[in-house]
DNA sequence: CTTGGCACTCCTGATTCCGGAGTGCCAACT
DNA sequence: AGTTGGCACTCCGGAATCAGGAGTGCCAAG
């Protein structure tokens, strides 16, 4: 049934929806036959409309104003019209030279990926960071700050650290926690987290630990630290829905802004797209987020086969497709690969 | 000058600062005498209005409105007109409550301190991270990662974790980067984050370490994970703006939400008020900040004696300032208090 | 099937108008 | 001398009105 668009159809409706990308007003039939390749007349222009109107690609704010597209028109403009492009020379440059490795900790790369997708799209940008659960453990340790405080922190293969405060009720030598950490890092070190849970249960019912009260403690305080984290999501440009015509009305802003708070929502959405191959998209109400009217294109990036998670770009339904969805797509490799253990060469410091 | 208000022109000031602050409109000779406490009439009212505004209290924004106060009015009714009061025994509870240090990371401290800043005052919360350079250094270590990467890892006395990303051309065996962190713990454990870089250069020339091709290593590294780090900010509750009426038009609504992406005019002023002690507060025109027309209320939080950060509200001038300098004094001392090494009892864990 | 013509709709921006709130000043009052 | 009521005046803001423009739908002719 959406397949069986004429040619003519087709052409007027992609040049409807670029129209309305590009101006953000209804788009009328006159526009349309301005417009350098479409040889009709208005008023012929005006029946592919209403036909086009009848299958629910376009609706018309009242009656005498022009159409503009339904969420489903951008869903068929993206699935069939649209033929996806590359990132520009430019676009690339800048990624490339302002996602540096050296010298920052990982959530600062993440950080400046979603200022990134954000410059580069002219939307906001978002990254999920990725998963605690989902990752190998490549360190654990305990340092002793003042008092009875231990400060946990486990480090995961792609230098994600996580930080736990715990407080003990006895003291601890210097000597206690390196015993602990090396117990610990032998017994632990490389499994996935989810592993490493199982492994600390199992282990704290072996002999071994009966006998030894250091390591009985040094378990049940790595069980202690693992309780989950927060999920780190950053969103930078936010300041670019302010440009959008349709988010003028103030009322909406702040629901777009509380929204962004909140958090939840768009967590839940990128945890769905964690699981997806490729670029996805979710137009208008496909996102399900509470303000409505926005648009998000995401893609998960990977070490490898494994995926780690997920960044996007996310804005007015009415976004320039064409160009954000290769963004998304290139910003997602790239992170990859520069998170990924040990394949990037960087230049070296003396 | 600013002393010589009779009580009548005082007891006026204070009417119409009170009045405006809750309404956001500009306040009439006969709004002031429906007051209780008032026992004028609207034309004495207005005798003595004309004064203030002589005297740079008030303004209007045209002839026949209201009268306005001005930053001047503020700064009067802060210093001399306004009695500090104590926070509310439900604020208290809610921050005792909700700011739990037990098993969260420092840094999600302050982002929680941050929002409920925010969620008390009702308007934006702010806390800077305490400086990393004015830390005292309690733990470093190398982590490998994969590939050629190591992981530097600092903890602060505080509990603030810091790591950097380096790559490094030779293999360190896991026995080497504990030789490593050995050396670099006893040789730098305790000290200021100032005093570290001096002892590293210092240690750079010694003897000891010509000798030793891994010292010398670990020194270098060393300096390079202490390179410096961007300040944490963190801001809470900016959605708060959108319910001040004088924030209602669009572009200046742009404008605050860029200044706060941007960070750098804030950080300035944070710095700043680093070194004050007590409550400080920023009005208008004296913030100094790009959109104006805003009011920062600050307090440096301590451990001790010791300055570790900034925290404080940002909201309009005109702020309910009566309300807010008590809760962000009372948080400034508990953050303080919290973060303070083993001063604090809490639950303790199994 | 396409197209020009035409009547009709409806938004938008400009203009006008009016009521309300407030001021400033003055003269009268205490 | 300070206070107050009265009064003319200003100015904002919302409601109402109006005209123009853009667009549609439909129809009849090409």
């Amino acid at each position: 049934m959406i397949g069986d668009l004429n040619d003519r159809s087709r052409q007027i409706l992609q040049v409807i929806i670029e129209e309305y990308i590009a101006t953000a007003e209804p788009v009328g039939s006159r526009t349309i036959t301005r417009r350098h390749g479409v040889n009709l007349s208005p008023a012929s222009v005006r029946n592919v409309m209403s036909d086009l109107e009848e299958m629910g690609f376009l609706s018309s704010p009242h009656t005498s104003a022009g159409r503009v597209p339904t969420d489903r028109a951008y869903r068929f403009y993206v699935n069939t019209l649209l033929q996806s492009g590359r990132v520009t020379g430019e676009q690339e440059e800048q990624l490339r030279r302002r996602l540096p490795l050296q010298g920052s900790d990982a959530s600062r790369i993440l950080r400046e990926t979603s200022r990134m997708l954000s410059s580069l799209s002219h939307y906001a940008g978002i990254v999920l960071a990725p998963r605690f659960t989902e990752n190998v453990l490549r360190h654990l340790e305990f340092v002793k700050l003042g008092g009875r405080r231990l400060l946990a922190i486990l480090v995961t293969e792609h230098g994600m650290v996580h930080n736990k405060l715990v407080e003990v009720q006895e003291d601890f030598s210097s000597e206690d926690l390196v015993r602990m950490s090396n117990y610990l890092n032998s017994l632990l070190q490389g499994l996935p987290m989810t592993e490493v849970r199982r492994r600390l249960i199992e282990q704290m019912q072996s002999d071994k630990v009966t006998y030894d009260a250091l390591l009985d403690r040094a378990l049940r305080l790595s069980k202690q630290a693992l309780a989950d984290t927060e999920a780190d999501l950053f969103i930078e440009g936010q300041a670019t829905f302010f440009n959008q015509p349709e988010f003028a009305d103030t009322t909406r802003m702040k629901e777009i802004f509380r929204a962004f708070e909140e958090k939840s929502q768009l967590l839940e959405l990128l945890d769905r797209s964690l699981d997806a191959d490729g670029v996805q998209i979710f137009i208008g109400s496909e996102a399900n987020l509470s303000p409505g009217g926005m648009s998000i294109i995401t893609s998960a990036y990977r070490s490898g086969s494994r995926k780690l998670g997920v960044l996007g770009v996310i804005g007015p339904t009415r976004m320039v497709y064409s160009s954000v969805i290769p963004i998304v797509d290139y910003t997602a490799r790239l992170v990859g690969r520069l998170l990924q253990s040990g394949e990037q060469r960087l230049p070296v410091v003396t």
